[in-house]
RNA sequence: GGAGAAUUAGCUCAGUCGGUUAGAGCAUCUGACUCAUAAUCAGGGGGUGGAAGGUUCGAUCCCUUCAUUCUCCA
């Protein structure tokens, strides 16, 4: 069917930090360039986001900085909110989840779901801090990981072995707002029984999206589907969120999942009461076309339960597509906030001021459309110097060099009042172009789009080189004219095509040739006789090295760990001490253990006897070069089967900032079994 | 532990519903040109398509196993 409008959402950013090029490349910026696109073709277009402001990481982190959770969700939702406008993400409407009109929509949502019947009420035993006087989210908990031992451990992972948890696995849980013990409570909770849903949403999406859907996306909800769905709490014991319409629900929250996927239709029913649109044709008409840009950590949220609650309201449409892009790596590392590797949005503003379509251009050729891609500064450089400045603006500028070398800046009718492609195939280039942009835009294709447009640059230079009209300029002025004619539609079509990607830049080139500052696709292209260009500017400038390098230093430095020493244990006396019987020992064999990536299986001798140790120390040390090296042996730990290996021992080391493990060793040879004291 | 996806030239990535010599940009080499931010244009070299099996007349594309990376779930 054909659709009379689109409503566009992009992932709502948790305003719990700033925005980095990851969720430009995954999200924001494919939207701003398709819903550009389709603003340019005329198409009626909705595009909202906004901040998502609860949850327990924004609590936790406002107990931890001893600041309200309001303070925190104001800074970012401030800050987030000025980037993408600085940075050109055309949003319809930014707005945020603890507005009032949000409350309002998703306690609508809870209701009408409650009143249908479509919850259960499930009673379950959760962590309750009995000093607190809370429940406890599963981050609010920490303990001692089950699986390696390691004792800063949090309810939902373990950071150090990478294990997904639940903080009833915690050995010896903590609560992290007090200290105290967690008792378990009873506590209740409604539960959206999803499997209910399960075979319509198969024929939805294994039947009709079947090989519409990009595959990672389809892949992910088959695999979910085939699994089968559960019934999922759609509430938790939380102070920081929108409250539960219902009586004797103090302290319950609604869930994530019925809090932030409806901020987007508040945005829309905010924006429509200040356009004096009507909302609801965004999102219940059936002619309406809903598309959610997202990440990839996102697709079963947006492709199986956002429906599911959409559906059991009633009257909502589901999404059309939901393009999901993959992650972007930076330098070889993934992205990451809390490692502070990453590149801000706010930094690169700040570092390259007037350059936001420089990163528009360099995100855009690698938007991770199929699989994960990779920023670096250097492809950053190549692709700005090789193709913005030496395709594109070099072509703009010479075009503008000869006219006003040859005819002081003014177009030449050549005998007629308009002008138009004379050149058959540059005509048909142009089209192409059209065509192509379209075609692949229209299956969420931007890298390919993109390079259709610049394509078209790459013929308009090599038009050029064919014509030399600074050859023809001696005998036949008429041919140089020409050539430039038809060189000066290239340039205002390529201004024209450049929109959605490159909307300062498309502004500037249409300024340089004295046009109005916006094209509609469908819009005629033609100069008047005597049309005149101004004078030649440089469209881009280079990236030198240096800028380069700044900001490769810039990166390394955080890369440098900050070493923090763990707390101080308790006190003991110098009886427990004695107890343990550490001595030297020298590593006689070593070899990995199979199938471990961290394990080394060692032999020692003790100057007692030689016995078997198993470490995990082999991400630090090759088997080959540790024999021989004397080290330090708590021998007298009770012997432990690690890996069908009994482990009688366990060897002293020091773990530096970045996790990297040292010996402790003698300073210098002693016997083997000498006790350390 | 289970699932989904990815693995293609030095680099970044396309593509093939299985079918002649697997593509693009960058980098590299050669030539042309000089209007242009030493920019542009033409041409060349460069890939046992992660590994090993299997199905097929034929596989980069389908199936199995393994390895690596990422994401999701318990």
């Amino acid at each position: 069917m054909t659709f009379k409008r689109t409503t566009v959402t992009a992932a709502l950013p948790y305003a719990n930090g700033p925005l980095h090029i990851g969720h430009i490349a995954g999200a924001y910026l494919p939207a701003d360039m398709y819903v550009r696109y389709l603003r340019l073709k005329r198409h009626e277009v909705a595009f909202i986001c906004g901040s998502d402001e609860y949850g327990a990481a924004i609590m936790m982190r406002a107990k931890k900085e001893g600041i309200s959770p309001k303070q925190i969700i104001d800074k970012y939702h401030a800050e987030n909110k000025k980037a993408f406008e600085q940075f050109g993400i055309s949003f319809d409407m930014y707005h945020r989840t603890s507005e009032p009109i949000h409350h309002e929509t998703a306690q609508d949502f809870f209701k009408t779901l409650y009143e249908k019947g479509e919850f259960e009420e499930i009673e379950s035993e959760q962590y309750f801090d009995e000093t607190a006087k809370q429940f406890l989210a599963d981050r609010f908990i920490m303990g001692t990981c089950p699986k390696c031992a390691n004792e800063n451990a949090y309810g939902d992972q373990c950071e150090k072995c990478g294990s997904t948890l639940s903080p009833s696995e915690l050995i010896s849980p903590k609560s992290t707002l007090s200290g105290a013990v967690p008792v378990l409570r009873k506590t209740k909770h409604w539960y959206l029984p999803m499997q209910k849903a399960e075979n319509w949403l198969k024929k939805w999406i294994l039947e009709d999206k079947k090989g519409i859907w990009k595959t990672n996306v389809y892949g992910q909800c088959r695999s979910w589907l085939e699994n089968g769905l559960q019934a999922r709490s759609m509430t938790r014991d939380l102070e920081w969120g929108i409250p539960v319409p219902l009586p004797h629900a103090e302290g319950k929250v609604l869930y994530v999942w019925l809090d932030a996927p409806i901020g987007y239709i508040s945005a829309t029913k905010e924006w429509a009461k200040q356009k004096g649109k009507d909302w609801e044709q965004y999102w219940k008409s059936p002619d309406t076309r809903l598309l959610h840009f997202i990440g990839k950590d996102n697709i079963v949220f947006h492709c199986i339960i956002f429906p599911i609650i959409l559906k059991a309201h009633g009257d909502f449409i589901l999404p059309d597509n939901v393009p999901a892009n993959e992650f972007l790596n930076l330098e070889g590392d993934k992205l990451s906030t809390s490692r502070n590797w990453a590149v801000w949005l706010d930094d690169y503003m700040r570092d390259f001021p007037n350059r936001n379509d420089e990163l528009r251009y360099v995100i855009g050729s690698i938007s991770p459309e199929t699989s994960d891609s990779e920023f670096t500064w250097k492809d950053f450089q190549a692709r700005i110097n090789n193709e913005l400045v030496a395709i594109l603006g070099n072509f703009i500028n010479r075009i503008l060099v000869l006219q006003h070398k040859y005819f002081e800046g003014k177009l030449q009718g050549l005998g007629k009042d308009r002008i138009d492609f004379t050149d058959e195939n540059l005509r048909n280039a142009t089209g192409k172009a059209y065509d192509l942009v379209a075609e692949n835009l229209d299956n969420f294709k931007f890298k390919a789009a993109l390079q259709a447009v610049m394509d078209l640059a790459r013929t308009a230079n090599k038009y050029l080189t064919d014509t030399e009209p600074w050859k023809t300029i001696k005998d036949s002025p008429e041919k140089t004219a020409d050539s430039l004619n038809n060189a000066f539609l290239l340039a205002g079509h390529l201004a024209t095509l450049f929109q959605p990607f490159l909307p300062n830049t498309s502004k500037k080139i249409f300024d340089f040739l004295n046009l109005k500052s916006e094209f509609f696709w469908d819009e005629e292209l033609i100069f008047e006789a005597n049309h005149e260009v101004k004078t030649p500017e440089l469209l881009f400038q280079k990236i030198e090295d240096s800028e380069i390098e700044q900001q490769i230093a810039k990166l390394q430095e955080s890369k440098k760990p900050v070493f923090k020493p763990e707390t101080a244990k308790e006190n003991i006396d110098f009886e427990a001490f004695t107890k343990t019987d550490i001595r030297t020992a020298t590593i006689l064999e070593a070899e990995k253990v199979p199938k471990t990536t961290k394990l080394l299986k060692l032999k020692l001798d003790t100057g007692l006897d030689q016995r078997t140790v198993v470490s995990g120390i082999a991400e630090y040390f090759k088997p080959e070069e540790i024999i021989g090296k004397q080290v330090c042996l708590l021998a007298n730990l009770a012997p432990r089967e690690i890996k069908g290996i009994v482990s009688q021992g366990m060897i002293l080391l020091a773990s530096d900032a970045d996790g990297s493990l040292k010996f402790v060793s003698p300073e210098q040879a002693v016997a083997n079994g000498a006790v350390v004291k």
